[in-house]
DNA sequence: CATACTGTACTATGTGGATAGTACACTAGC
DNA sequence: GCTAGTGTACTATCCACATAGTACAGTATG
C-alpha cells in the first residue's frame, strides 16, 4: 500500500492516513475484502508511531470501512467501496466550496478565479495522463 | 474591521487573522495607510487573547504589510495592497491545486470534478451578488 | 509633566497531536 | 501446546497553539 505522509503538513498524520486509504479504496486501487497491512507493519513503512496508525484504523473501523480480525489484521468491509466514495465526494466538495467562498469573498473577480481553476485542472490532468508523479 | 474567527477550525487563530486581513486589504475594503485597531482592542473584539493578535500582527509586519507606530497602533504600509494581492493569489492557487491534484489522484473522473466546481461556483457567486451571509 | 494608550517581551498553564515504551488478550500456524 | 503475530489499552514525554497575567519602553494627548 502506497501512502505519502507529510509530517510538516497542517493536516494531522492520522487524518492523512485515513483520507488516503479512503481515496485509494474509492479509486478501487484496493478492493473490498482486502487485508490491510498490520498497524506495526504500516507504522514501520511510514516511519510513524504505531499509535498514530492505530488511531487512523480505529476511526476507519468506527465508520464501517475496516473490521478487525484478531491475529490477522484489519480487513476492508463489503460496504467499504460505497462508503469511501461517499466520503471522497464529501471531502472534495467541501474543500472546493471553502476555496471558492473564500476567493469570491476576498473580492477576487469570478473570471480570474475560473481562469486559475482551468489552469490547475489542465496542469494536473496532464500529469495524470502520463504517470502518477 | 470585520473578522470572523472560528476557534474550532484546523487553521490556527493567528493564521485566520493574518489571511483575513490580507484578503480584506487585497479587496481594498481597507485602504493603504489605514491605522488598524490596536492589539488589545482587536483581541477584545474577537474574544481572543492579545498574544494571539500580537503574533498575527508581527507576522504581517515581517512581510512588510504592517508597520508599528508606538503609541498609535499598527498601520498599513504603502506596498500593503500590492503584497496582499500577491499573497491572496498565492494562497488561493495553492489550495485549488491541492484539491484538484487530490481529486484526480483519487480516481475521480475530471468531468465529475468540473461539474462539482461549477456547482460550487454558481452557488457562492449567487450569494455574493446579494449580500455576504 | 502626567496620564493613558501603544507595541513588545516575558513566564506559566492547559490542550491536542505525535512519539516512546510497556502490557494484555486473542488467534493463525507450525 | 507454543510461538509469533495481531489489535487494544495504558502511561509518560515533547511540541505547538492558545490562554492568562505581568512588566517594560515608547508616544500621543491632555
Amino acid at each position: 500500500m502506497l501512502l505519502r505522509i507529510r509530517p510538516e503538513s497542517d493536516e494531522p498524520i492520522y487524518e492523512q492516513i485515513i483520507h488516503q486509504i479512503v481515496f485509494q479504496v474509492a479509486a478501487q486501487v484496493i478492493d473490498n475484502g482486502t487485508l490491510l497491512p498490520s498497524i506495526r507493519e504500516l507504522a514501520k513503512e511510514l516511519l510513524v508511531n504505531p499509535n498514530t496508525v492505530a488511531r487512523a484504523y480505529q476511526e476507519l473501523e468506527r465508520q464501517g470501512i475496516l473490521a478487525a480480525r484478531r491475529g490477522m489484521g484489519m480487513g476492508l468491509t463489503e460496504e467499504a467501496g460505497k462508503r469511501c466514495r461517499e466520503l471522497r465526494a464529501q471531502r472534495i466538495r467541501e474543500r472546493i466550496g471553502q476555496v471558492v467562498k473564500e476567493a469570491l469573498h476576498s473580492g477576487l473577480e469570478p473570471d480570474v478565479l475560473k481562469a486559475w481553476i482551468e489552469d490547475e485542472l489542465s496542469r494536473h490532468s496532464a500529469r495524470t495522463r502520463k504517470e502518477k508523479r
